[in-house]
DNA sequence: CTCCATTTAACGAACGTTCGTAAGTTATTT
DNA sequence: AAATAACTTACGAACGTTCGTTAAATGGAG
């Protein structure tokens, strides 16, 4: 199917140079068109780039709802550094999570409250799992606290950090690094010792 | 001084639209001038870029600098807390540290190489401050752990959350509940209890 | 008169988009 | 089964606009 591969060549050029950087001529050229029968497939740039938003945006979404439903309920520690590594492990085998952090951090200018909504949405329905799952540790004793919202922050805030490392990418030893002394603190931060 | 007005409209333009999606004509309007104008002060589009960039990154490291040489060296929470709050005035009052935060994750691809050996540079830098701190916290029994390194990079992980928050800053409720979390679980994760 | 910032004018190149058209495929009618 | 219609996909050509950049003319200050 000739759209998925223009919405695939899309992915990558609006990933690497931006929305306002990337030319429809070199997203055809990659699939060997020229840039008017993107016409025949998309409405126009715009509507190329939210289609290939939103489906970045529902893969990471049924990514962390799909690990969150498997984990077993009983090891918190594993579950939380699990999910760490997935991210990095979703991260480097396609360029879906890299586009929608991209975007959702800078969005193309005239598209920022669209984009926003969607960014917004996302972020409460998996700080919603989240929550849920430290309010169970908690209840059950497996980790520290009273209120679930405070673990639930910090760990994003761990997810962030980590992102953030991948995004700039430039060392995989730094990565590794970075993420066993968060993970070591974190884990520290909210366990029984 | 008219290149100061220049390149500030840049900065801003550059912020907001990235590279690729600011142009001379919008900055050059900005300050009254035509675009034409500006190559009487900057040899080109690159120049001017590179020149914000490079005053963004020094006005950042020496932020930095100041902070940790003035602090009280038998405190480290009021230090380390004290600095994440100063990251946020700082990104709130002036755009410089948003423009760097874009540029150094979504650099304009063809200047790439030379950027990312600036935010390596300064990255060390901060790096190598931080951790003369946490090995000194350590050595005086003020923070648990015995290499500094593991501190370091979990605090940089919080640094980078609380920048990624008020990148995608849309409420700051919401910056003050992340920071509040990540600081409360990062400084039980370092500290005896 | 000189210098320098700024202007007007113009450049080639690239941008996103529209149009008409041709070919190929699928569906409907004879 | 053959003929017709409708739809999809792709392309050449061109549209108007904007881009970054260069060159030459203008104007005012020292």
């Amino acid at each position: 199917m000739k759209s998925i591969e223009i919405k695939d060549a899309a992915l990558k050029y609006f990933t690497i140079h931006g929305y306002e950087g990337a030319s429809l001529s070199q997203i055809a050229e990659e699939v060997g068109l020229k840039k008017q029968s993107i016409y025949a497939h998309f409405k126009g740039k715009d509507d190329l780039f939210l289609q290939v938003l939103r489906d970045a945006k529902e893969m990471d979404l049924s990514a962390t709802l799909q690990y969150f439903s498997n984990i077993d309920s009983k090891n918190p520690e594993k579950a939380l550094y699990g999910y760490l590594q997935l991210i990095i492990d979703l991260f480097q085998k396609d360029e879906q999570l890299k586009f929608w952090l991209r975007m959702s951090f800078f969005p193309p200018a005239h598209l920022e409250k669209g984009i926003e909504q969607e960014v917004i949405d996302i972020e409460e329905k998996e700080r919603t799992i989240l929550e849920e799952k430290f309010q169970d540790w908690i209840n059950t004793k497996l980790i520290i606290g009273d209120k679930a919202l405070t673990p639930t922050y910090a760990y994003l805030g761990v997810v962030d950090s980590i992102l953030l490392e991948l995004v700039y990418g430039n060392d995989e030893k730094q990565l590794n690094a970075k993420l066993a002394a968060s993970w070591e603190v974190f884990w520290r931060g909210i366990s029984y010792q």
